[in-house]
DNA sequence: TATAGATTTGTAGAATTTTTAACAATATTG
DNA sequence: CAATATTGTTAAAAATTCTACAAATCTATA
C-alpha cells in the first residue's frame, strides 16, 4: 500500500475542480499542459497546483508538463470514479428528482439505486429509471442491496431520525440537503449542501458592497 | 460608516452556521448562550466563535456571554437578511423548481420574481407562484425589473452565455448550479453549488478508507 | 547525433493566513 | 463584596499559500 500522508482538506476540495478543468481540455483535443497555463485558465498560482498534484506522487514532467489525459485520469482514481458508488436518495420532492436526473453522476461511476418519500403519490413511481419506495422500505432495502451513500433531500427532523437510523444500518457516508447538521458519531462522513447558508453568504457580499 | 476592515472568507462561510444554531436555540426558548456552550453544540472552538463574532463587533458580555436573540438579530444584519433580495432563476428544471419551492428562503428576505426557460411546455406556467417566462424575455424583464440575484440551474455553456448577458444589463451577484466556473468580471460575485464536486469529495473519502 | 538554450517540474523554505491557547479585564451573582 | 463566569484580545501554534531555484527534460540546430 501506498504512503497514506494525510491530505489537507483544502487540497482535496480542490481536486474535483482540476478534474473538471482537465476534462474540458481532454474534450478540445489539448495533450499537454503546464502548470502554468492551467494556472492562468483556473485562477490559481502554479505553484498550487503543482504542490496540490504533488501530494499523490509525481505526474509532471520536467520541461514538458503534464499528459493531459493521465493526470484526468490519475486524479480520477484519487477521487474513487472507478469504484461504482451505489446511492439512494430519501426525498423525491423535487430536490431528489433533480439529482437522479442528472447526467453527469451516472458518468462517474454513481448508481441511483432508489428514492424513498413518504408521498404516497409519488411511492411506485419511476424517476429517470429509479424507483421511489415508501420509507417504511427503507430499512428492508438497505439490508438487502449495497447502499455506499445516502443523499437526504428531506426536511430537517427528518433528516436527523433517518440518517440515525441508516447509521446504524451501517451507512457511512450522507450526501445532506437538509437545512441542518446531522447528528452522526464521528466515523460517519457528512457532505453538506446548505443551499441557504450559501444564499446568505451572496447576501452578505451584496449588502456589504452597497455600504460604500 | 463603521470600519470597514477585510473579513476572511473563512470567517463569512461560518456566520450563516452561526445563524443556524442560533435560530435553533430562540426556537427552544433559550436566552443566552456562552461560547463555551455554543462550541460544544456547534462542534467549534468556543475562541474561534468569540474572534468571528468580535470582527463585527463586541456582541457578548463578560461573566453573562451573548443574548441570544440578539445575536441572533445582529448577524442576521451583517448577513443582510434585512434587506429584500430579488432573484431570478434561469432554468425551470426541477432544480429550479426546488429553490422557487423551498420556503425557507422566503422567510429571509429572498423573493424569487421570475423563471426562465427555452421549454415552451413550461412557458406560462407558474410555480409556487413565480411565473415562467421564455428565456427570449430575460433582457426586457431585467430592464424593466429590479433584480438582485440571478439564479442559474441550466446547463454549463448556456450558464456561461446567459450570465454574461445578465452582467452586462448590470447584474452583479450569481448563484451558479451549472457544472463550470462562469467566465465574468472580477467585480461579479459568484457563489457556486458544483454538485458533482461535493459529491466527488465523498467518492474520494469513501474509496480513501477503502484502502486501509 | 551531440549540444546549448529554453522549459518546467518538484520541493525547500519564507510569508501569510487561520486557528487555538491563554489570560487580563470586566460583569454577574448570590 | 467576594467568588465565579465569560468576554475581548494578545500571542503562540498550525495550516496554507507563495517564492525561488536546483534538477531534469525537452527542443532546435548544427
Amino acid at each position: 500500500m501506498a504512503q497514506q500522508h494525510q491530505i489537507s482538506k483544502a487540497v482535496i476540495s480542490r481536486l474535483p475542480r482540476y478534474y473538471r478543468y482537465l476534462r474540458v481540455l481532454i474534450e478540445e483535443g489539448v495533450e499537454r499542459v503546464s502548470s502554468e497555463e492551467l494556472s492562468r485558465l483556473m485562477k490559481a498560482t502554479a505553484s498550487q497546483i503543482r504542490q496540490d498534484l504533488n501530494n499523490f506522487g509525481g505526474f509532471g514532467q520536467q520541461g514538458y508538463g503534464y499528459n493531459v489525459k493521465s493526470l484526468y485520469n490519475e486524479i480520477g482514481k484519487i477521487l474513487g470514479v472507478e469504484q461504482a458508488h451505489d446511492l439512494i436518495v430519501i426525498g423525491a420532492g423535487n430536490l431528489g428528482r433533480a439529482l437522479v436526473r442528472y447526467k453527469g453522476f451516472s458518468t462517474h461511476g454513481f448508481k441511483f439505486r432508489a428514492m424513498f418519500d413518504i408521498d404516497d403519490n409519488l411511492c411506485g413511481k419511476s424517476i429517470n429509471g429509479v424507483k421511489v419506495y415508501h420509507l417504511n422500505g427503507l430499512l428492508n432495502f438497505v439490508m438487502k442491496n449495497k447502499v455506499d451513500i445516502a443523499a437526504l433531500t428531506i426536511p430537517s427532523e427528518d433528516a436527523i431520525k433517518v440518517s440515525k437510523q441508516l447509521y446504524s444500518l451501517g451507512i457511512r457516508y450522507f450526501w445532506n440537503f437538509a437545512h441542518t447538521d446531522l447528528e452522526l458519531p464521528s466515523d460517519a462522513i457528512v457532505k453538506n449542501v446548505h443551499l441557504l447558508d450559501s444564499l446568505l453568504e451572496l447576501s452578505f457580499e451584496a449588502s456589504r458592497s452597497k455600504e460604500h
